[in-house]
DNA sequence: CGACGCATTGACAGGGCTCAATTTAAGTGG
DNA sequence: CCACTTAAATTGAGCCCTGTCAATGCGTCG
């Protein structure tokens, strides 16, 4: 895998601060613990806490009336959410969801505001963070009007595997319980069109999938699909 | 009009400094006159300087292999763009191309440093237009994802109007050149649709349109359009 | 073991893209 | 001011991708 270092730019909240201070900072705020599906937050209510996962994965989404669903990105260990729209004391604008059991650890914005003053790298990290989170979705507005469904939903399914695969004998299995309908939210499609692309790619060897459970086989060939169909 | 107040936020760059300040901070940049459809940067080119509008419009876009290309949306007067491309050192995100007559103040990254060091007014106003346009690209990439084609150039013209509209005794005037194929690259479609559309509308007396120019004669009717259907 | 939820597969239809042919309007130069 | 050029816009026809609906299969967990 060559694809690591270039788009998960390892940033984080804490880069650039030392290990003590991190410590401190972590012990100023209370963990959470979230069952599987469990809503931290929903868009629309005031930003009351920020988070940052320790471990587990949230799943950030726009919720659609009637029921459709954008997914905007997957949160994993190390990485923060909430955190600007607290710091600016606006509203959530996405909601998030635990994947699995997660455990995370909540700034309130009275302790937040303290922190940022205090770490001036804290600010800096924001802003990179914020960046980062602009151009993907950018990016991906990009390929949501341009390419094809199956092209969509190969660039899915090796983003979130590199944000969250880990190497088995079989292929890189992706670390989180992924249904069909989730990775539809993620590419923008549907569950069936995700089912039936699926299928097809475990017919030329490229993934194995079961229920909620996908493993990438040959991330190559799914790498120069998603490049040019 | 109701809707000014609440979606355009005028928070600019120089959001609480004095007159004075500002004054300063323009003449330490050095304007650039652009001519219409003239690029002023590409996507991938090393950020070198960061931008303001004085009088006229960029377009700011993303562009796919193959021509096809995603408006990711205008910068009017007052309104930066590449900032925080150029203060993080990274590469431009996206295309800007001047529309119409265009007139800006340009500031390199060593100017726009020290700039930042002295005004810490400049890093916090970045920071929520950031996550202003975070917002707004999050709320397409659903709608783009969810909403029908219709409702989508509707809910485009509206916003565009939002931030160029200028009152007439006709309705208010689009004050942007904005073809067909500007408004389908705003709204993810085709020249074709849009033309179509634009005429429909007309029949039913909510736009009148032109080459290159559009006048929204009935505001009201396509708010509710825009969300409803 | 039974039931619930996820996944698969087929059939079908329609929204909107593509392509092609005109039409309209804005410049431009003599 | 008019002929000419060029670019934008309009409109129609056809079709294909992909969403929708329905039925069935299957794996997991209580």
């Amino acid at each position: 895998m060559t694809t690591h270092m270039d788009m998960d730019n390892p940033l984080d909240l804490f880069e650039g601060l030392e290990d003590q201070d991190k410590a401190a900072i972590l012990k100023s705020g209370h963990t959470v613990h979230c069952r599987p599906g469990q809503p931290l937050f929903n868009q629309g209510d005031p930003a009351k806490r920020c988070f940052m996962v320790i471990r587990g994965r949230l799943k950030l989404s726009k919720l659609h009336e009637q029921g459709k669903e954008a997914i905007i990105r997957y949160i994993g260990p190390d990485e923060t959410t909430a955190a600007l729209a607290v710091f600016k004391g606006r509203r959530y604008p996405v909601t998030a969801r635990a994947v699995g059991d997660t455990l995370v650890v909540a700034w309130d914005k009275a302790t937040m505001d303290h922190l940022i003053a205090n770490h001036p790298a804290l600010a800096r990290n924001l802003l990179h963070m914020t960046l980062e989170r602009l151009e993907d979705i950018q990016t991906r507005y990009l390929e949501l009007r341009t390419e094809m469904v199956e092209q969509r939903i190969a660039r899915a399914l090796l983003r979130i595997m590199q944000h969250a695969g880990r190497r088995t004998d079989d292929g890189i299995l992706i670390n989180l319980p992924l249904s069909r309908q989730d990775l539809a939210d993620y590419s923008g499609t549907t569950l069936y069109t995700v089912s039936r692309t699926l299928s097809a790619w475990e017919k030329r060897g490229w993934v194995r999938s079961g229920r909620e459970r996908i493993v990438v086989a040959d991330p190559h060939a799914l790498v120069l699909f998603s490049e040019k169909g």
